[in-house]
RNA sequence: UCCGCGGUAGCUCAAUUGGCAGAGCGCUCGGCUGUUAACCGAAUGGUUGGAGGUUCGAGUCCUCCCCGCGGAGCCA
């Protein structure tokens, strides 16, 4: 008999057919008995009727959810089927029998439970779909990039230097000397993008930052890019072809598990048209005063000040040319105005926050080491990074797109615990 | 770290002024030939987060601690 996945079984109406997988769920009614039946690839209605099958019938009875099973039966159309099709079947043989309930069950529970069995809630009903979204956004952000003829590379994971040298690190110990893991892979990758000219990679990055929203965790996945040759401008329209793309690419591949979700497809492809709004730090202050926003010139913008942003245009909103101050020691300042550097942070709709960070960099020594001092950061463990202005240095630019953010917002989910398989939070490493 | 809400059966939640500890779901058993988180009936299930205290009597009031959820700040 012929092995499919559940996500072929249209193809194969009328034909029988081999599924391995699990028992998601069963009802019945007297003499007619439903298996849900799942594969990772998504769900199937198998049915046996007890005058028909009585041995089949008294066995599958007893199953509990969760069982794992290799099903065989003929596939047909079927309209009171959840699905459209179904499995009439012929023989089940049963993988392994649950020692236990299962503890997800088909009805509300509370976060704080689900988190506690997410190795077993990432079997369940909306968590699948959701995490082969997330791999169609990753593959779709590495395609982008392959297609442009930038190069993948690496950062490493574990470095003696902070980035930013305001936020918080995890510390371990490196044979005696003290070492972070890496909030970001942006500095190495500026060295490979001198190397190699265009980079990118996608890695994990670690913030021990005690945030306790349905934005941050304190490990994820983050999408980086570093173009030299490239300008303040050349970047952000990168930017914004990318955030296209991946919405273009992810609502093609995965438009039934975004339907799962109840996601308006139509209403997101409609959202990333482009061109996306491009709003100076000045303009965008002033925007938010006009609404009643408590801000003033040199604050940062607050959550309820970006959702402000997102809101009013409905669409992603760059910010761009903040202060100075602000902003870390690498970018580099607006030639129409010092006071100002070349950033822009990339505001998605609906709440989700800032997804992309970038600036063009700073590309001579002495910015660098002027803005270095300003900070009171030391010189030598940026020796390196001072380097590359000191031989053929050259115009560059770079950002950094959080992943997680990206997905919970082409999700539409509200947490992005949620689209991560295990998220790491504070007071939260298990499982 | 700060602010707010919460912790009662395996899960989700009730419990009036301080007065016998309850329901739905799940598991088990029985019924039902088209179910869609099926439905109907029965049975099962408790150290009320922990430690002290007040009281004839505490799930309920007081003190301290632990844990969870939501938000802020910080950031992607």
């Amino acid at each position: 008999m012929k092995g499919i996945t559940i996500d072929q079984a249209r193809d194969h109406i009328g034909e029988g057919i081999t599924l391995r997988g699990w028992l998601y769920n069963k009802r019945s009614s007297g003499k007619i008995l439903f298996l849900q039946i799942r594969d990772g690839t998504g769900t199937i209605q198998g049915v046996i009727t007890e005058p028909e099958k009585p041995d089949l019938f008294s066995r599958a009875e007893g199953l509990a959810r969760e069982t794992s099973l290799i099903v065989t039966g003929r596939l047909r159309e079927e309209v009171r089927a959840p699905s459209g099709c179904e499995l009439e079947v012929d023989e089940i043989s049963v993988v392994h029998e649950p020692t236990d309930p299962f503890p997800i069950e088909l009805k509300e529970q509370t976060p704080g439970f689900l988190m506690d069995h997410r190795h077993l809630w990432i079997r369940t009903g909306r968590q699948v779909p959701i995490l082969r979204i997330r791999d169609a956004v990753f593959r779709a952000f590495r395609e982008f990039f392959h297609e442009r003829g930038f190069v993948a590379t690496e950062a490493p994971i574990i470095t003696g230097t902070s980035v930013e040298g305001t936020t918080t690190l995890f510390s371990l110990d490196y044979f005696g000397e003290p070492a972070y893991l890496s909030q970001s892979g942006q500095l190495y990758l500026e060295a490979t993008a001198m190397a190699l000219g265009k980079v990118y990679w996608i890695g994990p990055v670690f913030r021990a930052e005690k945030s306790k929203t349905r934005k941050h965790v304190t490990e994820f996945w983050m999408g980086e890019a570093e173009m030299a040759y490239f300008d303040h401008n050349a970047n952000l329209n990168l930017q914004e072809d990318l955030v296209s793309h991946i919405v273009d690419a992810v609502t093609k591949e995965r438009r039934d598990e975004l339907g799962r979700l109840d996601r308006d497809v139509d209403r997101l492809r409609e959202e990333v048209k482009g061109p996306f709004p491009r709003l100076d730090y000045a303009e965008a202050v002033k925007i938010l005063q006009d609404e009643g926003h408590e801000i003033s010139f040199g604050d940062d913008l607050g959550a309820p000040e970006e959702t402000s942003l997102g809101e009013r245009f409905g669409k992603p909103v760059f910010v761009e040319r903040f202060p100075i101050s602000m902003k870390p020691f690498y970018m580099k300042r607006d030639g129409k105005d010092p006071t100002r550097v070349l950033a822009a942070d990339l505001i998605a709709p609906d709440g989700y926050g800032e997804i992309i960070g970038g600036s063009q960099r700073v590309d001579t020594v002495e910015e660098l080491v002027s803005q270095l001092k300003e900070r009171g950061l030391p010189l030598e463990p940026y020796e390196w990074y001072i380097d590359l202005r000191r031989y053929g240095s050259a115009p560059h630019s770079g950002f950094g797109m959080g992943l997680a953010r990206v997905i919970a917002w082409i999700c539409g989910v509200p947490h992005i615990r949620e689209v991560i398989p295990f998220p790491r939070q504070i007071h939260r490493l298990y499982p």
